[in-house]
DNA sequence: GTCTATAACCAGATAGAC
DNA sequence: GTCTATCTGGTTATAGAC
């Protein structure tokens, strides 16, 4: 059972935009897996999803896994390495969108949150199940995850050289930051009261408050 | 091994923090097994973790967990709510020893966070093992839980009133506070360059900021 | 209250037919 | 590539001696 029930009685496909994070996969069954893997990581944790429970949300055979994937770490380190590409990949283009400074801390921000609010089984893997993974894999996602802090930082010291915002310790505004998009990941619900999109700009408006820029306009 | 080797080589007992939070249990040996719950729950997951890991941290046999637990989620249940009341009890005494206004949701952020710091191992049970608790044992916690957002709800209300704070949305900000906060959970190591007091300190400092407030001049 | 021994079950992963 | 069947080892929890 993936489905939530819509207002209407409907069932709602919530993970649609997560598939789109996994549309590079092939073949299709590996890809079925990969995002039944996703939904019972996410609600179950790793150690609490079994092989079976996997194989049978894509109604395959519990040995089916070891055709696609040779363990189910690796099949987590496979969701976890596209997730991590897909979130950086989101704060990356934030950051393009827009010219340096407010625009763009605020832009990053709007777009790392709602990344984890839409994505948020996907991120919930992401960011709770790293000590799952192969200790041999871990410098690539390391790498990447480092990148999330890099990016913050130079962004918010640009900010800071154009005299549009200010901070007592860079290193650590920046981790505040991501700590509080990736929190998210934790709480968020698709039934609350905000959108991801929603949840972007509010947080957004209340981070520029506190690198001391005026509220984000848009 | 619950130690960390500290600069001089001399293991220091970094869970002698956590250790108050169970003074009041007894037996010793449901204490000591309490402990050790602690570590391995926080270390490998509730799912990861073993009756005979936790056995083994306290020198028992595994059938000795259920002379003083009727099972497993149980012990986990025990930890939780005496976790979940030492937050809360940190968070309250924090807002009775300041006068309303600035100072007062200072040192609440500032306690709460650093609570979670000192109590890491804890604190990490306490907010990510929720799912394995009885469902019949969660309402209790979830009244607790609520507490946490509703002092932070009204302290933030009362500052408003007195002109001292603003905030567009006063339960998102209170959201967002306790998320900083509970995230510290996740990511904090005492091997890191800031101390628990730092470090709830530092976020005082920036979460006033974003309240509109004046830097706190402690 | 603690132990050893074990019941009853479930996990990840593999073998070999199709 | 998928299945059924199974191996091997580990899991929670209990039984009964001390």
């Amino acid at each position: 059972m993936s489905g939530l029930i819509g207002a209407d009685d409907r069932p709602m496909r919530e993970g649609a935009d997560e598939a789109a994070v996994f549309d590079c996969l092939e073949p299709p069954k590996a890809r079925a897996l990969v995002m039944a893997g996703v939904e019972c990581f996410a609600d179950l944790g790793f150690d609490g999803t079994t092989t079976r429970d996997i194989a049978e949300r894509v109604d395959l055979s519990p040995a089916a896994v070891y055709v696609h994937f040779p363990s189910k770490a690796d099949l987590l380190f496979t969701i976890s390495k596209l997730g991590h590409e897909s979130a950086l990949q989101t704060l990356e283009a934030a950051a393009a969108s827009e010219p340096p400074g407010t625009e763009r801390i605020g832009a990053m921000i709007s777009a790392f949150a709602a990344w984890h609010a839409r994505n948020r089984r996907l991120a919930k893997v992401v960011q709770y199940e790293l000590d799952a993974i192969p200790p041999e894999r871990r410098p690539e996602l390391n790498r990447m995850r480092r990148r999330f802090e890099t990016v913050f930082e130079s962004t918010i010291e640009e900010g800071i050289e154009a005299n549009l915002l200010t901070a007592p310790d860079v290193a650590g505004a920046a981790m505040a930051i991501l700590s509080l998009c990736i929190d998210v990941a934790r709480w968020y619900s698709p039934q609350g009261p905000r959108s991801p999109e929603s949840l972007g700009r509010f947080y957004a408006d209340l981070l520029l408050r506190m690198l001391n820029a005026a509220p984000a306009t848009a």
